[in-house]
DNA sequence: TATTGTTATACTCTATAACTATA
DNA sequence: TATAGTTATAGAGTATAACAATA
């Protein structure tokens, strides 16, 4: 969890604090920006996922760890806000599949680049060799955590 | 925001879905040590950041980002199940500050200790000096956005 | 029988507006 | 007047349990 870093600033911070940190900073900025658009993280995490699939209910709570009845209010709202609808399945007719509509495009894809701005500034003060040591980093632990999700 | 890695793996990411897909692993550990406790991510920020303080109530508002009338409801949850407790201000008696009470302290140091297992299983395949490298820049940007929050 | 999705219900989290008490 | 805090109200987000439709 790391410690809201006190009052007194220390000059470092241990590997648990750093990256508790640096991904509440993360998280913040993408919340701030979701919230400028009337989203929270939870509808930017659905847009997020429908910009290149067209999940089932079922589907979308395995991959948003909710309970599918959860979903069912979440996609309520989106689609009453004309963001995404619901599609019937040509194999199995107990499937409703989520789609973005074109409105529901644009705004994650105008969340999605004002985030990316917003992680660049994050890195001003990097060097170019820090910044892409973080990239080949992260990227290793993130792809490494992935497969271990898919095991389950 | 990234997009949540699609069907296919790709085998490296740019810098801001590495980051995201970062900060969502480090939220998620968080957030699922929290709620095996059955603490919500709020309840553990306002435990945490009453590890190292007593702040009044719009105090903790400006810490959580909340509205003090949320942060209200919230120190009335976590009083109710003995987390927290109100206690009034010598100097000022408008002021009710919020201390963190024993049973409180002992369930946030706990979920501060699993994430912190949890942190160091997520850098399990690394090097010790790409675990270096991640603390050290890491750290620098949390430093950072810490003393340009500072400014506002 | 098992799976997909919805509904009913209840609780947490959050904000806005209006209020009380103190400074 | 200004600040600290609470209350009333409303809506989003979440889970559990029970249900209907389809497989």
């Amino acid at each position: 969890m790391s410690h809201d870093a006190g009052s007194e600033s220390p000059a470092e911070l241990d590997i648990v604090d750093a990256l508790a940190q640096l991904s509440f900073a993360v998280q913040n900025a993408l919340g701030r920006r979701a919230a400028t658009l009337d989203l929270s993280m939870t509808q930017v995490r659905l847009l997020g996922i429908l910009r290149d699939r067209t999940p089932g209910i079922v589907d979308l709570a395995r991959l948003l760890e909710l309970d599918k009845s959860s979903v069912t209010g979440l996609v309520d709202r989106a689609a009453k806000r004309g963001l995404v609808r619901r599609e019937s399945s040509p194999d199995d007719r107990r499937v409703s599949r989520v789609a973005l509509t074109e409105s529901g495009r644009e705004l994650v894809e105008a969340v999605a680049a004002e985030f990316a701005t917003d992680v660049h500034k994050l890195l001003d003060g990097l060097s170019s060799s820090d910044v892409e040591d973080l990239r080949r980093i992260a990227s290793r632990i993130a792809l490494e955590e992935l497969s271990a999700g898919m095991a389950s």
